[in-house]
DNA sequence: GAGTGCATCTCGCTC
DNA sequence: GAGCGAGGTGCACTC
């Protein structure tokens, strides 16, 4: 059976599905009255409340609440996960070998359990990273301003890799740090530490912080930090984009 | 109805369990095939596969693939779900305002819609962070060294704030960075930013790293600038520490 | 609401 | 496996 799902089981029926399902790799879906305890890197305790818990064939154990994104207990993929039953009480397990971590779920009152062997090849194909960003100002370096010559990516320092290493038309070094997102005073902090590695050289250097926007304070310190601030949106462009809207919509 | 759960429902009654789902502000479950599109702080696009989505009450909006922690597509608490169906199809939606962030999402085939009105008042109760660290030190600071005197908490400089400041026998300087797993190189580049912000006074200050443990890179770069390292595990014990073992097992 | 920094961050990459 | 850095980070906290 590909797929199963069962109201109110008995425990022991509950005991049965998650461990066909735990042997069966598929996804197991819970909703359930339960409570749990971590330890691992760190230690919490969740008294009983009503939430859904689920089960990756990847080893994923997550355990949401009705409310945020984020799980509120968690075990990561390639976790070992376990079901038992004692005194008519079905418990959960999930282990982490490295680093030791362990995640005990006591079910009190299970409204629904199910599981799916699910298929799923596909892969989420994003854009708007740095990493476009960088890719964009190598091909079009010109969106920095007229006469850059960008020479290296990825460039090493005892402070950390620079973005982007290049020259200006008049042949003065210019130092590229990148961000995605609004700039912060960190970015500027970041740059400042890779244009003090420069000028131990006595050399002049230029540092540019490229980002779709920057804080005020960050702004503010980079200016008086003699740094500039180059507004660039991260490249907004998915590889099959008309299928896309044609598919969908 | 509180609960409710249907397995492989025609596009019609799909549409109406989630709709009633929403308008309940339930936890609503479904497992299908659907593709999905992101727009907003970045973009991305996900084929066709089989998945497990999430709605909750407080307008998170999870897609969970079979691998993985993170969802593979999502929307924070506070975003607004709509359903809609087109020529048999069903549509969900998920929009936020501020930034502007939209999900679309079509459902070709699902083996299973439910919502749930779940009731969970628990708060999950954690202990280990560095928060927690560093008051172990204000009340302990012994555990630093004999004749330590912690005097100030998140002492701000120019490069960030500083975790602890304090003095130790002898009246010299100490400052503190704090951290809660395995030290890095960065952890040590902190430190060393925060003494050199010091030094320019011309006084003598001591730079005491403290984490539970530290990479050997760090150890080394420690090393070369005279700061020091003291292994300091987070505390890990939570308020009704007794209560759990017994609850549990 | 914006800015800052921690997190059981997760995840992908390189060594 | 360990270390390092980005992320649609999320999240709590401060201002």
């Amino acid at each position: 059976m590909k797929f199963i799902s069962l109201e109110s089981p008995s425990p022991t029926d509950c005991f049965k599905i998650i461990d066909t399902g735990i042997r069966k790799r598929a996804l197991i879906i819970l909703l359930a009255c339960c409570q749990a305890t971590y330890e691992g890197r760190a230690r919490s305790r969740l008294g009983f409340g009503e939430r859904m818990i689920l089960i990756k064939p990847d080893g994923s154990f997550l355990i949401h609440q009705d409310r945020k994104l984020d799980p509120v207990n968690w075990q990561p993929p390639k976790s070992r996960s376990k079901v038992s039953m004692k005194n008519g009480v079905v418990f959960l397990e999930s282990v982490r070998r490295i680093p030791q971590e362990h995640l005990k779920v006591e079910l009190k009152e299970v409204h629904l359990v199910s599981y799916y062997q699910c298929q799923d090849a596909q892969e989420l194909e994003v854009c708007g990273h740095e990493k476009d960003m960088g890719e964009l100002i190598w091909k079009h370096p010109e969106l920095i301003e007229k006469g850059f010559r960008p020479t290296v990516r990825e460039y090493s320092t005892s402070k950390g890799f620079i973005d982007i290493l290049g020259k200006d038309s008049k042949g003065q070094l210019m130092i590229l740090e990148l961000k995605s997102r609004k700039a912060g005073t960190n970015a500027v902090k970041q740059l400042k530490r890779y244009l003090n590695d420069f000028k131990d050289d006595k050399k002049e250097v230029r540092g540019i912080l490229v980002a779709p926007s920057i804080t005020e304070d960050a702004l503010e310190l980079l200016e008086e930090n003699n740094l500039e601030f180059k507004s660039l949106e991260p490249p907004n462009e998915l590889k099959n984009e008309k299928k896309i809207t044609l598919d969908l919509f």
